[in-house]
DNA sequence: CGAGTTGTTGAAATGACTCAATGTTAGTGG
DNA sequence: CCACTAACATTGAGTCATTTCAACAACTCG
């Protein structure tokens, strides 16, 4: 169990009673694929490590448009807004699989925190980090066009999910429909339909609720450099 | 001097031993407008507040496009990152006007953030947020048009930068050009020129290098609701 | 004053979206 | 185990917002 905690970068380097601490303070908890770890909206009181299983996080902008931030899981915290006062969560997270994760209240937490400085140094890399991730996807989007971002995507997939098999094939263990990778990618359904249904054409992946990534290095091409577009494969035949 | 700090949710909260500890290790540099802060790419070695001046951050892709991440003040904190070790500046900071910083090499902010928890506390606290606003602002980019972006742009700027006059009209006290508005909203120069022009005959602002918004209202309208294709300008007329 | 930067504008090209129709798959209950 | 249903996926045609490119106008700073 403490191994388990030790899968974060939160508790790297954390001195044995500080793990004790957080395990002995810590509340298990239980969901079924479709059940909500947190609630967009409602008061942000606590932070939670997934013990278990893959969730998602959803968030619906005020015009109704759903987005898919990205997927969790074992070991990956969430919540750490808890952390400031008077907080709302700005999303949702959707059990995908069966989850199971432990919680500690934003009290309980500030304590920690005083009490062991290095989980603050930790949890601040971890946001550092994160935040870099947030601008670095925020660039793509400004700058990438779609076709390089669904690539972009199922790379990022693939490094969080994959699982190589004998023939160096990456299966995407991630039960994803084609609307879910567009709210990830920030385009619509029909788009990413075409282009997954295009790189099948073309042998690069088998299509399907779990993504199989037959050529890695021609996704990688695409996700670099230019479309298969000028390719062996005409566009819209 | 010790004031000056206080202004960073940095050091809210802070004993006074330990702002004078941060004080007491701070060095002070100067840079002249175009002088960079910061250059993407260099190993992330300090952070620092800027004291004076404003600069923007920008970040470069790997193919060459420009990206202008966003302004900071005086005030404001830059180079959290140095915290994590082995990383890397990921975009370059440059002086719009005069500045002066106060810098604290990575290895002092480690031992100043373990010696005072409460650092480490507001720092994270800090990051959270931050990583809200970059979540919050990629989400726009997803859902969002442009004329909808620019507008949510100049109202984010005149938050940080704006100086009300007596007939209630806004200077965006930020020398800006076309393209700077372009690479901050991500779209082209091209559309944000034919966009400002738009809003000026409608008598929305006034443009130049430093904006005018003399009816935040409408621009709000614009942020929020519809654009003004269905209003008293025609389009492309 | 003149050279370079910055801003404006039009026309054409286009990537991506919308919408509607149809096909396919997966999961349920008889 | 099969039939049925609902969710998901594909595809085409039409449309539209935005970009691209080119030409020109207006600043501004030595």
């Amino acid at each position: 169990m403490r191994a388990l905690l030790c899968w974060n970068d939160l508790f790297v380097d954390l001195p044995d009673a500080a793990l004790d601490h957080m395990l002995a303070t810590a509340a298990p908890s239980d969901y079924q694929p479709g059940d909500l770890l947190i609630r967009q909206g409602d008061p942000a009181d606590g932070l939670s490590i997934l013990t278990q299983g893959t969730a998602k996080l959803c968030q619906l902008t005020p015009d109704g448009h759903q987005t898919l931030v990205r997927y969790i899981t074992c070991g990956q915290e969430f919540g750490l807004i808890a952390l400031v006062p008077e907080q709302v969560y700005p999303l949702s997270i959707a059990a995908v699989t069966p989850c199971s994760a432990l919680y500690w209240s934003g009290d309980t937490l500030v304590q920690a925190f005083l009490r062991f400085p290095r989980l603050g140094l930790n949890a601040l890399r971890v946001m550092v980090v994160r935040n870099q991730e947030t601008q670095l996807r925020y660039q793509e989007l400004l700058t990438e066009r779609v076709e390089r971002r669904v690539a972009l995507a199922l790379l990022r997939l693939a490094d969080q999910f994959g699982r190589t098999d004998e023939q160096g094939s990456i299966l995407v263990d991630l039960p994803m429909t084609r609307e879910d990778l567009a709210e990830f990618t920030g385009t619509t359904l029909f788009s990413t339909s075409r282009i997954l249904r295009k790189w099948q054409l073309a042998g690069i992946i088998e299509p399907g609720r779990r993504v199989v990534l037959n050529d890695v290095a021609a996704i990688h091409t695409i996700a670099e450099a230019d479309s298969l577009e000028s390719g062996p494969i005409p566009c819209g035949r």
